[in-house]
DNA sequence: GCCCCCGTTGCCGAAGATGCAACGACACGC
DNA sequence: GCGTGTCGTTGCATCTTCGGCAACGGGGGC
């Protein structure tokens, strides 16, 4: 919107920490920047940069100054698509972070049902691991965060809280697939292991448990992907551990809860930022999501 | 702030119901702020105001997009309040919506004192009665206010709540001068009373309870000015009723509280508008006023 | 000492905001 | 029914503001 050109010049030079990049990012050149610049230095009657040798920073001033025009930013967001709600047809854009788990079918089923209500908003999805998704909330770079075993913030403001139970995943023919219902941990560590590696909540939470125990664990494959390691178990007889929710329905797939005396399920939230108000399409879409994970989860 | 000029017009038609008469407060033409309204209403992708042949009135976004408006301008005073305080000098504005009672004592005394630290500060002082107050803190037009028994309301968020009994206030000549300590309300009924009128919190109060003993009230002189009948007191063997925090120091007034068992205390409550987040001085004044209170009312 | 990147400034053209005068629409009073 | 006043709006001229261009001075790195 017009009214917020100059003071985006600000965030972009914050951002971009030299006016000379800033301009060139807002195809401006670097005069009419600084002259922007001063001016509401100015108006506010202090510098909100400090200049150095190798370009611009914020100072404390500038840091307040900053945050206030993000939030008027953000807050103008949200009153557009309240507006556009008026009319009917809801228009807008979710932006969601969230946990690999969750893209194989939560999400992407929920956008594709949300989409066909509203045809009108646009999403973007990001896979996050859980500290990076409070970081993206937190730069208003995620509206909403859907995450496994989310960090203690106080910056977290959870719409919706559950639990899920890790599965061992196999292929159809695997020995441990004979059976369904639940299965020992010490069952599935006789087998070879395609575990997901460091990087992923679920690792961390099965280590924290085997930790208690003493049990060393000793995947055979061990990856970032999800999907990786579910198209590794359906070539081999390998046992993955997963959450249900990241489970595609597939026939050469099959796939038993871990007994609750050697795994606590894991915890799974949908949240957004404290204190920020979500533009209708997303708080909707919050909505929406809550009622699928209500189902799913405990 | 310059950038906010465009909004504001909105804000400004948007108080004075017409086009011509907001541009004649802004200094402007109508033809400049028809075009400004009309741009921003081609920002937005949607009318923000009704034409009606009497003027202009906001339609349902406009009511969304001026309370934004009014949340941002708000905001922003409250970032260059704190800016100005990080500079050490605190400078800022304070705008307190106060019952009548207080303007004798209390709040002088204390703008002063809040004064002589940070003389940068400007204060602004209304007098309003409980319902009005509620009203100004949620036109923006108060940041705090000081009053008596104040009506529930979501919107009222209590930064100080406490109680003052009432005081039969008279001269030092009057009979029941001659004892202190606590009076019975009916002794008091056997002489001449001045009192609050109905525009007074305290008026009420004392109807309240009178009314539950079928007791009616005969004052031979009312008034809406504290003041006044302060000073008639002083003149003739009359009785008033007020609240401790409004009497002034004055060798010649002589003020006996009222019984408990006649009359429950008023409730006395320093108040901001829920959800709003205050200036630097308007919070620090807040805190000085809250101490106070804490020494006077119980 | 040289080079590069930095923010800043004077000057000029372009874009935007504003004022002036006039128009059409509607409400009100006679 | 018909002026009359007020309303928002529009075409055109004017003025302010914004942005681009080129150049300057300053500081870090080699």
């Amino acid at each position: 919107m017009k009214h917020l050109r100059t003071v985006t010049y600000v965030a972009e030079v914050a951002r971009a920490g030299s006016i000379r990049r800033a301009a060139e990012r807002l195809n401006l050149t670097p005069s009419a920047l600084t002259r922007q610049i001063q001016d509401l230095e100015y108006e506010l009657g202090t510098p909100i940069f400090e200049r150095l040798p190798q370009g611009m920073r914020l100072n404390a001033a500038g840091e307040l100054f900053a945050r206030h025009i993000r939030d008027q930013v953000a807050d103008l967001d949200r009153v557009r698509s309240q507006i556009a709600d008026l009319s009917g047809v809801r228009r807008g854009h979710v932006s969601l972070a969230c946990s690999q788990a969750f893209v194989t079918q939560v999400v992407p089923e929920e956008v594709e049902a949300y989409r066909a209500r509203f045809p009108q908003v646009g999403f973007m999805v990001q896979v996050r691991d859980h500290a990076q998704a409070v970081t993206a909330l937190a730069a208003f770079e995620a509206d909403l965060a859907l995450i496994l075993q989310p960090p203690p913030s106080a910056e977290l403001h959870p719409l919706f809280s559950g639990h899920q139970t890790l599965c061992a995943l196999m292929r159809t023919g695997h020995p441990l697939a004979s059976e369904t219902g639940p299965v020992r941990l010490r069952d599935c560590l006789g087998h070879a292991l395609a575990l997901p590696d460091h990087s992923l909540a679920i690792r961390h939470h099965i280590e924290h448990a085997l930790a208690r125990r003493g049990v060393e664990l000793r995947p055979v494959v061990e990856s970032g992907s999800l999907e990786f390691l579910r198209n590794l178990v359906l070539r081999e007889d390998l046992i993955s551990l997963q959450i249900p929710s990241g489970i595609p329905q597939d026939p050469r797939l099959h796939s038993r809860p871990i007994d609750l005396r050697d795994l606590t399920p894991m915890t799974l939230v949908l949240a957004q930022l404290r204190g920020r108000s979500l533009s209708v399409a997303a708080a909707k879409f919050a909505d929406q999501l809550v009622v699928r994970l209500n189902r799913e989860a405990v």
